[in-house]
DNA sequence: CGTTATCTTGATGGGTCTCAAGGTCTGTGG
DNA sequence: CCACAGACCTTGAGACCCATCAAGATAACG
């Protein structure tokens, strides 16, 4: 069962990349004023709108991060893991949090006040441009992403998604590369802006072909490669592209 | 005709949001290590993929920030204006500059070599968390960008675009909200993930519901109000709404 | 006044969504 | 162990949105 808040145990802070490069006063600092919790599969974290009163990282277990819109069309942002920050948005700006965060597992997760952490930066200036790397690493990976869905297909853009997803969640085994966290087929249609249906038939395409292997709430990437070469190829039909073909 | 760099007047300084809140030392620190340029319209300040060597803002003038993909696709990810920063994002990353800037007018930019900018940021803390505000509200936007091309159909993604770059470049008229800088069917399609056929085919629909007027490169927004409802608007069929129809 | 870039509009086809039905797996309680 | 409910997944058929192909109109520019 969850408990209250305790004092953390100050190694996990090592693994973070938002104290890259403190000192050791640092580190002492920045624990002394944090607290852990534990969260159960499906707890709502915070949700869309909320004040935001504090600055959460994830120690262990999965959160997925997804924002409503006024039209009922939701979106999946993305899944955080073990040693990244969420809901930090919120604390550069006003009216709450901008998205849901739920838990796809059990975990623990790290958090300090707003004011807080603002004080720490000011203390601590290496640890402002640490949140600025960290943030400017999610606004690329947000820019490519509108992109993908400005200019790519249905397929391309799963094949995309499943490609981060092995990267930032798998787990190697001797059949390939599985999401180590349980993932529906309606949250990764929320992931590329389709439908489940989609995604179950285009993924079934995929299976027959021994690329990836589903099942219920669970993926295996049989042959990581081919996904690659799916995620990234150039369109067959290049009218303007003769480059020894025979002319 | 452009001239090389030259010293510019500290005042430029005061609307940048970046230094707000700085001391007078601060300031004149700032300024001290920048220099400005000229900029001509369709010049290309930087390609993506090139080394970062500086980060730049506006002074005066808009410029167009694009991202190509090896498949060829082209996003317009946002447009410049004055006292914003742009090709900030690669100071923090490898790899270089992930987008492609060209200016859509003529302007003048206002630019800090990294190192220079990082060690400012280091002596004088609140431009860092600056510097995270303003990265705060990119990434918050283009998550919301991201939900919008997974969820909403075209019409109503040009519609949230007009609506954006009117807010940001509008200029008052009598006639209506004018978007003050050059721009085509083909850019806005860019900006919204479709082509310029739709983006054409859309407005003239407006157009001829006097909802906004086009032209070369040109739009004029004559009812920001009806267009913020079609932005907005719920989607009319729904079938499990009744609420006074009649019945 | 020709050249080029931009914009408009029609026709057609295809990629995806929607609607619909059924299948499979998981967990629960008797 | 079995029955049952609920969540999740699969698959088919049809409709529709929008990209694509195609042709021409209009405006800027030298």
């Amino acid at each position: 069962m969850p408990q209250g808040p305790f004092r953390p145990d100050p190694s996990v802070l090592h693994g973070m990349a938002l104290f890259n490069g403190l000192d050791a006063a640092g580190y002492a600092d920045a624990i002394a004023q944090a607290r852990t919790r534990r969260i159960v599969r499906g707890e709502v974290i915070f949700t869309q709108g909320a004040p935001c009163d504090a600055c959460h990282a994830l120690i262990d277990g999965r959160v997925k991060i997804q924002q409503g819109g006024a039209d009922g069309g939701q979106a999946v942002l993305r899944f955080v893991g073990p040693g990244e920050m969420f809901g930090t948005l919120a604390m550069f700006m006003a009216g709450g949090y901008p998205a849901d965060a739920v838990a796809a597992t059990d975990g623990v997760e790290i958090l300090w006040d707003t004011p807080v952490l603002r004080a720490l930066m000011l203390r601590h200036p290496v640890v402002a441009l640490n949140a600025l790397e960290m943030l400017g690493g999610r606004l690329q990976e947000m820019q490519v992403r509108v992109r993908e869905l400005s200019t790519a297909r249905v397929e391309r853009r799963i094949a995309n998604t499943l490609v981060r997803l092995a990267r930032q969640a798998g787990r190697r085994t001797e059949e390939g590369v599985e999401i180590d966290f349980p993932i529906t087929r309606q949250e990764l249609g929320e992931m590329t802006g389709t439908t489940l249906h989609t995604v179950s038939r285009v993924m079934s395409g995929w299976e027959a072909q021994g690329i990836v292997e589903g099942g219920r709430q669970h993926v295996l990437v049989r042959k990581p490669h081919a996904l690659v070469a799916l995620a990234e190829d150039l369109p067959p039909p290049r009218p303007a592209a003769p480059a020894a073909t025979g002319g």
